[in-house]
DNA sequence: CCTACCGATCGGTAGG
DNA sequence: CCTACCGATCGGTAGG
């Protein structure tokens, strides 16, 4: 008879998971040891080698699950968008709602997708693509005519700058919570872009940080 | 007659701060080491303690000039600003030039300066502070006078991260250069900010927004 | 007795 | 999933 996996296998996989994310975020993924990981877990660090190739699988992994996360949640949001004009500011609230519940995951995603293997690196900026590209439709579904495609992508990176940003200074306290952020972010950002006078700008400049956002992600890069 | 220091003493310095720099930003300060540093400076590894006491000494003196010469930047502009709905945007531009002018060190302050010892991290933290309080302040004098003293750090942190997030994305074209990209960035910030309908925002809510950004800073926290 | 370095190697610890 | 280790490399410092 097979013996199988133990029973706690999973569990075991997401307590390492969930721990490795909270340091890796926290200390930085270079500054932190698999050996904090495992005394985190309470495991050895043998152990930890059972369950993850090494420490960069453990990143990867991390990077990767929650960047799937977001896409689904963009995917799930396109689906049940009645209302085109909703689709951004809903976009941008269950954002900030998921990027709260997974802080230490997106911080990976940010920071430390650039110490993967070029494969692993690669996967995981082709799903951020999807998104950012799903979220620069939503703005130009929003924008006058003659805007159309310009800049698109530009402003979406400006938007996850906000929102990026939002978890590395912001505490939720007794009064507010990372829900309430939501509208304000979406707010801002709506009325700005709204308002922009935007035809002022030269056409070439426009065209080219269209060609330079080609290859935006949601991490940061190598300069 | 005394001697002094080397005539090329501040050149090298100078040099060893800025290779430094770059590879900290590239690579992480935790994932860089003294021999990458100074292999990139074309010197042994003993040369750079004659220059400095240990790798954190670098990387302090990196993200203290810097953040310095912010907070210099932003006294010089509010002084020489004659009219007053003038400075905010003047301030982004003013600070989108200087961020892309040290994109190294300012990397450095926002990502590695949780690793330097308290006394370092903390003075460096209160210029941070000083310059975030003077942009709330710029922003405070451009809302509507209900919206006083209401998450005006709050929006000056929403714009530092729209700011930061910059420069992990944009790469300077052809055609569009950093100086283009001031006016977006303000332009979109201005009328968002502007245009927003904050007072429908519970007030509890913008009470504990601003009391949470009493220890805004423009670098990462450890959460 | 100084500043400005060099080649070599220290004690410890990393990932595996 | 442990103890016991490895080859290598880390930040930092010795004598000259």
């Amino acid at each position: 008879m097979a013996r199988g996996r133990a029973p706690q296998y999973d569990e075991q996989r997401a307590l390492i998971l969930a721990q490795a994310a909270r340091l890796f975020a926290q200390q930085g993924f270079m500054a932190t040891s698999m050996n904090q990981v495992a005394e985190a877990c309470g495991l050895s660090k043998a152990a930890l080698y059972h369950y993850f190739r090494d420490k960069f699988a453990l990143a990867a992994h991390i990077a990767e699950t929650h960047v799937r996360r977001l896409l689904e949640v963009v995917v799930q949001v396109q689906a049940d968008c009645v209302e085109p004009r909703r689709l951004l500011p809903v976009l941008i609230e269950h954002f900030v709602r998921e990027y709260a519940s997974a802080q230490h995951a997106h911080r990976v995603l940010t920071e430390d997708v650039r110490f993967l293997a070029d494969e692993d690196r690669r996967r995981i900026l082709e799903v951020e693509r999807e998104v950012v590209q799903r979220f620069a439709q939503a703005i130009d579904a929003l924008r006058p005519q003659a805007a159309a495609g310009r800049m698109d992508k530009a402003l979406a990176m400006l938007l996850f700058g906000m929102i990026n940003w939002l978890f590395t200074w912001f505490k939720p306290g007794r009064e507010l919570e990372y829900a309430q952020l939501a509208p304000i972010v979406a707010d801002l950002f709506l009325h700005g872009m709204l308002e922009m006078t935007l035809p002022t700008y030269p056409v070439a400049a426009a065209g080219a940080a269209e060609s330079a956002s080609d290859e935006l992600s949601l991490q940061r890069k190598t300069p």
